[in-house]
DNA sequence: ATTTTTTTTAGAATTATTCTAAATAATCCT
DNA sequence: AGGATTATTTAGAATAATTCTAAAAAAAAT
């Protein structure tokens, strides 16, 4: 009896109430896509679905993996980021050739592009107001607007 | 004297006045961006900057290139392209990860993405009005808005 | 528990683009 | 005009981001 009660101890203390929740929560989450939940697709949920927006590249979620102490493939982040978007969980905004980003904001919304930090700030939907938009041609159907502002730092060297 | 008439003649048909025109004119365009007049970057500019305007990528301009029974290569393809852009005869615009046009209409205008074509088509700027645009973050300067509106060919299957 | 299906992964392949260094062409300078 | 100088072109190698492949591992179903 003894060490039935040490090994509950332990898991407690591995998993802590808050942590539990979260967890059921992104699990809950990655079910309602039709995806398995599996522990790569649960430690990406968490990175990218807590604490706030991001903005990451594939890159970038690897690092952030890789400092949490984990190892997970580039192609297994490329997968799930695909996944999730297809989920409707991520966004997917492209800069210019080089650069793609993942935001986890997905409420319509839009965006600066500092093009000499290759950073984005998000801009609230409400804080830019575009009328007159033109008709959609006929047969086509609008999927989305995006409207990227591209600005640099003052008097920096042409980019 | 009979013989230098008959060479006139040939000039005058290989270089038609209007071809002539047209060349010299392209010329006066390159140098005033301090570009050297050579073959390859006459060819190009003809193609992009005459008959209206066009969106290509490297390839499809290649591909004009070779459909013209010229040879240029890729390299060259993609210096120019990037050399007009600084000169500030074309524009980039980039739809996803994978395709990045090069647009020659540089007058401030906006864009559908057909994106089941992979096809841009132009919004004049008066189409669209932006208004009640955010303030610019502290230190940095505007330097365009892209508004780019997606749309799909009506009930085709998701993208 | 075993089978079936899905997921992960290492490494190869692909794609778009850029770089390198040698050959060629344009401009400069008497 | 002709030789020196500088810019341009090019083939092919290199790079970067992403996707593919096929085998191993994990999850779900039976």
């Amino acid at each position: 009896m003894r060490t039935m009660y040490r090994k509950k101890m332990m898991q407690a203390k591995n998993k802590d109430p808050a942590a539990q929740d979260q967890k059921a929560q992104l699990s809950k989450r990655l079910r309602a896509a039709g995806l398995r939940v599996t522990e790569p697709r649960l430690a990406l949920a968490r990175l990218l679905f807590t604490g706030g927006n991001h903005h990451v590249t594939a890159e970038t979620l690897h690092k952030q993996v890789q400092a949490a102490g984990l190892s997970i493939s580039l192609a297994t982040i490329y997968n799930s980021l695909h996944q999730f978007m297809e989920a409707g969980f991520l966004r997917q905004i492209v800069v210019d050739a080089n650069h793609s980003y993942f935001d986890t904001n997905i409420s319509p919304h839009h965006h600066f592009f500092i093009t000499d930090e290759n950073r984005l700030i998000d801009i609230p939907a409400d804080d830019i107001t575009i009328t007159n938009l033109p008709a959609i041609p006929d047969g086509l159907e609008m999927k989305r607007v995006d409207v990227i502002i591209r600005v640099n730092n003052a008097h920096a060297p042409a980019e």
